[in-house]
DNA sequence: TCGTGACTTTACACTGTGTAAAGTTGACAA
DNA sequence: TTGTCAACTTTACACAGTGTAAAGTCACGA
């Protein structure tokens, strides 16, 4: 991973990464990336075969900088099922404005892509275990809704979850960062435990 | 309205209806269109000036076709504040659904199309005059959570009811229309009344 | 000194949108 | 009957952005 520093390719990585955060999702063309990284637009092509692939390799990127897997362990640990729950939204919910750039690239990507489809699919369905593996530590401490099955449950946690729902929450309706958090942890327990 | 029944400028909406709900989205372009209501490419440009003005023509042409102000009507007029939270997702729920294909371009289209984005942004402001009503009319009978304030009520069902929340139940988790629609009255209530 | 890998430069094919302008046709009016 | 006009069709082209192709440059290591 990522063996030498500052290579053309993670030069272009980071420059992606940095355009993605900044500008509209459609202004950020192969040639934009490649003016970012000092490089001729025709060594991207070099590095990446494609957009969609260079995309998805960004975010690979951003899984490594930021170590999802380390951070994830936080959650795993947690002492109960609710304490579980707390940590998921907590970790979740402050990744996606880390990632949230590039997300909507590909998001929009996919619609035309099927290399982007099937890497925000794979992405979505990690996310989805996520919420799943909470859901079964509340079955586990018997605090999950009678009412609800596991997979119900599991899409509805998903659903709340969702990037989009962020997005319009905190661009359109304006709310804080923290405030997201805050509510998302009420409004789930709310709706999945007793 | 459409004063005359199958001119030209109707079979253009039709088709790009009835593609939009058969086809990928980016597998509608102007020319598909254009064979589709067996015309000539350009004369679609004489009746609408670019893609974004010819799909934000079609969402109006549904709800036309579908009479959305008739059936808003219907919610308007619940007894109660809780039959009108029912009432309005009972509607907006199942309306979703007639509307995916032409909304979903849309919402591809406004990342790259100022215009195709105030369209977007319209529509949804619409709907969340809804929740808000729907909100307020729980607020009147005394039923809504007194730690939610209207505006942050409002947010919630938003989020909640948006299109892309309904895609993933729908498509992704595999939810039944009905399944959706029970689902989400259920979750409504739960989250903003005592 | 040669070779090689990592680039740059130039050029071009392809797709889809939108513009431009001349040609066709059928209905209706004088 | 002729002429006009609107509603088209046909042909052609400009433009942006992606991706391909191939020849040229250049520094570094054996």
């Amino acid at each position: 991973m990522s063996s030498e520093k500052n290579s053309t390719r993670e030069r272009i990585l980071k420059s992606t990464w940095s355009l993605l955060e900044s500008e509209r999702t459609s202004l950020v063309r192969m040639s934009d990336i490649a003016k970012a990284a000092k490089v001729s637009r025709q060594a991207v092509y070099l590095h990446f075969p494609n957009r969609a692939e260079l995309l998805v390799a960004t975010t690979r990127y951003l899984d490594e900088v930021y170590d999802v897997e380390g951070q994830l362990e936080a959650s795993r640990n947690a002492a109960s099922g609710q304490a579980r729950l707390r940590a998921w939204i907590d970790f979740w919910g402050n990744y996606i404005p880390k990632i949230y750039g590039v997300s909507k690239a590909l998001m929009v990507m996919k619609d035309n892509d099927e290399e982007a489809l099937q890497a925000w699919n794979d992405r979505m369905l990690a996310v989805k275990d996520g919420c799943e593996a909470a859901v079964k530590a509340l079955k586990v401490d018997g605090l999950l809704r009678s009412e609800l099955t596991i997979k119900e449950a599991t899409d509805i946690l998903w659903a709340l979850l969702s990037i989009q729902t962020w997005a319009q929450l905190r661009y359109e309706c304006g709310w804080a960062q923290d405030q997201y958090i805050l509510h998302m942890q009420t409004v789930a327990s709310r709706l999945l435990m007793n």
